[in-house]
DNA sequence: CTTGAAACTCACATGAC
DNA sequence: GTCATGTGAGTTTCAAG
């Protein structure tokens, strides 16, 4: 992982399609020396897949809510019955264990006011492990993610 | 923005490399409709471009971070001037204007706790604007996100 | 929407330096 | 690391049903 790489990841990271003729180009390499590269940051796992990325609100998802969540406790049951649960929801983009207050935070996609109160009252709070919940609805979106910035 | 085009963003969102046969084959329609779908979808911003997706820790970003924010004010300037800011901070990966106690949650990739607290002190204490922040570190990624869930 | 064909671009593997 | 090259695969467009 040096420099090269980090440039190679720094463009993928934005536009995957560029063709490796014109990868090659833009970070001053021959087209085989960095076909390679490619191959084996793909082969190590650093490069972990390739994906479209959708308009969230041309799809539909209007809403999106991140949600502070503290659990009964920290026992192992509570825990992994949670994480279990978070898992089984589709609608549940991402959830991270976090320090602080809440043990949890998560991210929630869904098309409306209504869809997310049903989500919160009827499977969010269902979870027995679940004590306590906290409701950051996004507004607005000032900066979206668009990769990492790899110095 | 019928089933069949869901069906189509469901896919790509996971494996953008896949190929148009293929593609086709998987949602049961032939090559050129479906080809024809997908560069509709482009064409029309629900495709916003393609992205290699990144192992975080294996580009070094260990820390994760989370960070409540509150403005000393929601005075047009206060916003602005937090919101250029943050825009002009490359770790600084999203910014969501939220409901509740704080005004902005943010989210932040870097090297380690050292590069954290640099970041903290004197780059987003720094900003006037900011009268309070809480920073909730990713402690573990129980969920990670993997395209929006198109029902 | 379908099939089928033609034209073209790239990816990929190879061999050599 | 570089360059050159050939083949196969995939993309893209078009015609016709």
């Amino acid at each position: 992982m040096d420099d090269i790489d980090r440039k190679i990841l720094s463009i993928l990271q934005v536009d995957s399609q560029i063709s490796m003729a014109a990868l090659s180009q833009r970070i001053g390499l021959s087209l085989s020396a960095c076909h390679r590269r490619v191959k084996l940051l793909e082969a190590d796992g650093t490069i972990r897949g390739y994906a479209a990325q959708l308009a969230r609100k041309a799809v539909g998802l209007e809403v999106q809510v991140f949600i502070e969540v503290k659990l009964n406790s920290q026992r192992r049951e509570d825990l992994e019955a949670f994480e279990q649960a978070i898992r089984a929801m589709p609608e549940i983009l991402e959830c991270h264990m976090i320090t602080g207050e809440f043990d949890f935070l998560i991210r929630v996609c869904v098309r409306s006011p209504t869809d997310y109160e049903a989500l919160y009252r009827e499977r969010l709070s269902a979870i027995p492990a679940v004590s306590q919940m906290k409701t950051l609805l996004s507004l607005a979106t000032v900066k979206e993610f668009r990769g990492y910035h790899l110095p």
